[in-house]
DNA sequence: TACCAGGTAAAAA
DNA sequence: TTTTTACATGGT
């Protein structure tokens, strides 16, 4: 079956981010096809005209999930607009990524448990500990295995975790997050900064995951993760000739991105990534 | 071998 | 209040 996504859509580019940093259970990617578990179910999602190709035909609330996982949220259009008018080089950078929809994380817990592994590691190193925990606690599917639920990381204990490669601390958060009484899913419903005061009063969750939280599973346009590093190190690459920037000063560039700081974050990640 | 990598909380000053 | 430190792993 075929799920259209808004134009422009590049299945190649939105993608990008699943073959840049090892292997990741959770999204696979074998034969030019995306693999991954989707309520329950796996899927493989392939290019095609207008957007994707889903195997096995899904149900329409699948369909939903699959459209967010490809960042059909996002007014790339309203994005482009803004570059031409406000910011030259952001222009040339959407010319050449164009149809780069940053992926959305369908699960609000997966989404949080994936910032805190790669929370001050490399993403190679994060990637490579992510994988540990999902075979040790998620579910098997044909190609793709589900990210470990909630209710199974609660039932582990810190030492379970210990013995993957997360440091103690980062043990500890992740168990007392998923036994916590937040409700996750319920964020969605809240403001950007209340969104951010909710998960910073847990333990182990700062700023920048409450912003990488905002950006990539709840897909809010102004999120901008001023702490990453990353992103300060493409700020500073690509608009100020490699001097380095402060968090401080990387918030305040965030300015000039104004209503479409999130698309721009990551198309200056990207653009530092794939265009060097 | 060191040192750095898409942070955070807690100790020390 | 602000600054410093410990943390565990993977890549170079």
């Amino acid at each position: 079956m075929l799920v259209a996504l808004p134009e422009p859509f590049s299945f190649e580019l939105t993608t990008e981010r699943y073959r840049s940093f090892g292997r990741d259970p959770v999204n696979v990617w074998e034969d030019g096809r995306l693999h991954r578990v989707v309520a329950g179910r796996e899927l493989a999602l392939a290019p095609a005209p207008g957007g994707v190709r889903v195997e096995p035909p899904a149900r329409g609330d699948v369909e939903a999930e699959v459209r967010r996982l490809l960042g059909a949220p996002f007014d790339l259009v309203g994005f482009a607009a803004h570059a031409e008018t406000a910011d030259p080089l952001l222009a040339r950078l959407v010319r050449a990524l164009r149809g780069l929809r940053p992926s959305l994380t369908p699960d609000p817990f997966e989404a949080l448990v994936g910032s805190i592994t790669a929370q001050q590691v490399s993403l190679r190193a994060a990637v490579a500990i992510r994988c540990r925990l999902v075979e040790r606690l998620g579910e098997r599917h044909a190609r793709a295995w589900a990210f470990p639920t909630r209710e199974r990381v609660a039932a582990a204990s810190p030492d379970d975790l210990r013995a993957l490669g997360l440091s103690t601390r980062k043990a500890e958060y992740v168990v007392s997050l998923a036994r916590s009484d937040v409700d996750l899913h319920r964020l969605a419903a809240l403001p950007d900064d209340d969104v951010k005061r909710a998960l910073t009063a847990l333990r182990g969750l700062g700023e920048w995951t409450a912003d990488w939280f905002l950006a990539r599973h709840l897909g809010r346009p102004d999120a901008w993760p001023a702490g990453d590093l990353a992103l300060r190190k493409a700020v500073s690459a690509l608009y100020l000739d490699g001097r380095p920037v402060s968090v401080e000063e990387t918030r305040a560039f965030g300015a000039r991105f104004d209503r479409h700081r999130n698309l721009a974050a990551h198309y200056l990640l990207v653009a530092n990534r794939v265009l060097a």
